[in-house]
DNA sequence: AACTTGATACCGAACGTTCGGTACACAGTT
DNA sequence: AACTGTGTACCGAACGTTCGGTATCAAGTT
């Protein structure tokens, strides 16, 4: 694992945009030169590791947004509804309502799953707990819960491809919109 | 759009293989003359076309893929259950239960994007339509099965990158076996 | 029967370009 | 001086694609 600097971070909203839409396979050097407006050789200097540790070093930072998503959002006050209304909330604004794909799924595939399957495992795993355990704490019984919040998941990840595929945010953010109510159904 | 030939399409279920796994970015010619056992210049010969060219045959096949289990499963005999219940079983086994992904959200990525969007597009929501058809026959407002039929396809598309992250196509398979009693109710 | 022609399928070599990556030099800041 | 950051030039490997060629087969002609 690279080491993370300040520098790093600050390219990490980049670095994911590329990432997100074009996957691992088909973000090359000069796209990531391009868009951070960095030659190659600067990139080399910020990430030693190359294309690898950029990708972990926005692995790292969702990370963070996900602690912090669950801290202030699902962990936060109110009754399970509204927490996962809360979260519903961020997650729209993560994908920009619908019209940007999402990195865990992008790098599902080609040959970034092999490279770096543990750490989106975990990270999914990690979103679908949090989304169960605020479930639990309403009284769900565990099973029950654990299968929901792999509902909820299957519901971003499929709503997010569907609207992609068929040119229609609005899906999305319908799915979104029902999510909270369902989950607590 | 390309001429196919019966030498074409014995090749879709290689290409077919190579394009879900890795997307359009991460096949690389050389990784399809492996997986072939012909060479460059031989995918050339029946692919002038070049790599676009094998995507389209791919696509086409899909699409009289889609074509047959409509027929098939679909617009056959029984009641709204049992037909979406046949149609759930072949999706099973065209998703190897799981454990393949959907070439269709793979050709969403990257530079496939760009230029299979309209083809992909085409297909999912002829996809959609056909489920939305068979519970418009049993009864249902035009409106709530066409919002079912999207129901239908973000669950397939969403538990097929569940489970691909999280290595448990159990997941796909219970999400399938609830969906036609879902999309029902 | 032998030869010619056309069609089909395949190949190695080569092409121009892009890939990820490295070495070195220089400039600015502390 | 040391550190941080950048640019230029270059590398070998791989990319997608094309070229010129060989092998085989079937059909037609002599």
């Amino acid at each position: 694992m690279a080491k993370q600097t300040p520098a790093k971070q600050s390219y990490v909203p980049t670095l994911l945009d590329l990432f997100r839409q074009y996957g691992y396979d088909g973000v090359s050097l000069s796209k990531i030169s391009e868009a951070t407006g960095l030659g190659k050789a600067s990139l080399y200097h910020h990430f030693p590791g190359g294309k690898d540790d950029m990708v972990e070093t926005v692995l790292v930072a969702l990370e963070q947004f996900l602690e912090k998503t669950i801290q202030e959002g699902l962990a936060g006050e109110g009754d399970a509804l509204t927490r996962l209304t809360r979260m519903s909330d961020r997650i729209r604004d993560g994908y920009d309502h619908g019209k940007k794909p999402c990195i865990l799924a992008a790098l599902a595939l080609g040959s970034a799953k092999e490279t770096f399957q543990p750490q989106v495992k975990q990270l999914l795993g990690h979103w679908i707990d949090a989304i169960a355990t605020v479930l639990i704490e309403s009284g769900m019984e565990q099973d029950v819960a654990q299968r929901r919040g792999e509902e909820a998941m299957i519901a971003i990840q499929g709503s997010l491809i569907v609207s992609r595929v068929l040119d229609d945010p609005s899906i999305f953010e319908r799915t979104m919109a029902h999510l909270p109510e369902q989950l607590c159904r």
